[in-house]
DNA sequence: CGGCCTTTTTGAACGGCGTTCAAGCCGTAC
DNA sequence: GTACGGCTTGAACGCCGTTCAAAAAGGCCG
């Protein structure tokens, strides 16, 4: 059972301890200098990152990493507001990096046509995901608290991804509302796809069988795109 | 929540106390009548559903549960080897309702277009995560513990609802083995769409958005199957 | 140096979780 | 009546996230 039960969450509690608001009062102690902070927020994220990577996203817990980083429980609470702040500050590095993952997919395949730059897209895409398995899991394991919504960065992330693919249908859809909505329905199934796949609640993960079944869908598409 | 090895239980536990298990040894107490534990079990498991539709996977809590049967903690722990199991009972039945759903949609479509066939189980689809958000979100929130398999039943439940996709796709690929893939395709990406959706971790969820989505999507791979 | 002040650090404490298990309870059998 | 099971019970155990009063740490000033 992995979810916990909501917290609160300040809205923009990733925002907070900026340099500049650090700047109208000079601290009057080097331990209040963002410096200083970020030293612990890094050590902390770089615990929290191993711990997914490990042993997956329920083993953030808060007195695990204070043994880890050698500190009190009470002090991850004095740069994080609390754990989910935390999983949201790890999942949108690793929304990053699988945004520049597909970036680079969708960069190298600039001049291709349309079907190979959405096969590229997906093969990034899956690639990402088998071998960032804990990671890109934490992204969808994770949920917030009822009320609670997703940073703005979050979604800009996302968008962006989906920018990639909707570059890709160009030449082909000309509408642009039609084309956003072909690029996250095809964002989507993809998705699904490697989600199935990597959920083995169907038996065992095959990659091959993964890799054509992305196949079989991005050709179908492409072809659909065409006859249409 | 760690799956301990079970005592002497094999993998079966949602099979024990069959009416034929009793015949072997005549209980010597009416307590331990399949009736009596059976009673509980629904009780049980009544609330848990209830739980889940009202406030989501997360408020199944033995206390919770035990306070609304009016019974002891330990009780729960007497029908269901633990929490997880209870969980998994509460999917297989939602998986169930889903596959009625499904199986209703394919019958009606029998003797349609593939591409009609193929969308009227997307939108069944659709529909039941739709209005059973909270019992479908529920079969994917949950997670088993690492070492853990899903009980067959399961895994029969959701290779009958890709059944019926393949179905679907007789008249369109003759390969068993192709066909098997591209059912399991179409179902996972419709997923993806239906998951991304409700998930609403990009802005709010907008049911005539993903319907276009799943129309664009099946309407691109009917049409991409005639083209072949 | 010793106060003074500010901010961080600390870890015991709180409430809640899943799960266990010794002790009691309760029909039945003898 | 007594003995025998299995069922029920709920306090207890060991976790969890989170809080917050108290302690500590570092700069400042007289």
């Amino acid at each position: 059972m992995l979810y916990r039960l909501p917290r609160n969450l300040g809205e923009d509690d990733l925002e907070r301890r900026k340099p500049e608001s650090s700047r109208l009062k000079k601290p009057s102690n080097p331990r209040s200098d963002p410096a200083f902070r970020d030293k612990l927020r890094d050590t902390v994220m770089g615990i929290g990152r191993r711990l997914i990577v490990q042993e997956g996203l329920a083993s953030v817990q808060a007195r695990r990493i204070a043994s880890e980083a050698g500190c009190a429980v009470g002090s991850i609470y004095n740069v994080f507001q609390d754990l989910d702040a935390l999983i949201i500050a790890l999942n949108t590095v690793t929304l990053g990096e699988l945004g520049s993952a597909l970036k680079a997919a969708h960069d190298a395949s600039k001049n291709a046509p349309t079907h190979e730059r959405l096969l590229a897209l997906a093969q990034a895409y899956f690639e990402f995901a088998g071998s960032n398995r804990q990671l890109w899991r934490a992204i969808f394991e994770h949920h917030l608290p009822e009320g609670a919504k997703a940073p703005a960065e979050y979604r800009d992330d996302q968008n962006s991804l989906f920018a990639l693919v909707e570059d890709c249908l160009i030449d082909d859809i000309s509408d642009a509302a039609e084309r956003r909505r072909a690029a996250r329905a095809l964002f989507a199934s993809v998705h699904g796809i490697v989600s199935l796949a990597l959920d083995r609640k169907l038996g065992e993960f095959e990659p091959d069988e993964t890799r054509k079944q992305i196949e079989f869908l991005v050709g179908c598409a492409a072809r659909g795109l065409q006859a249409k």
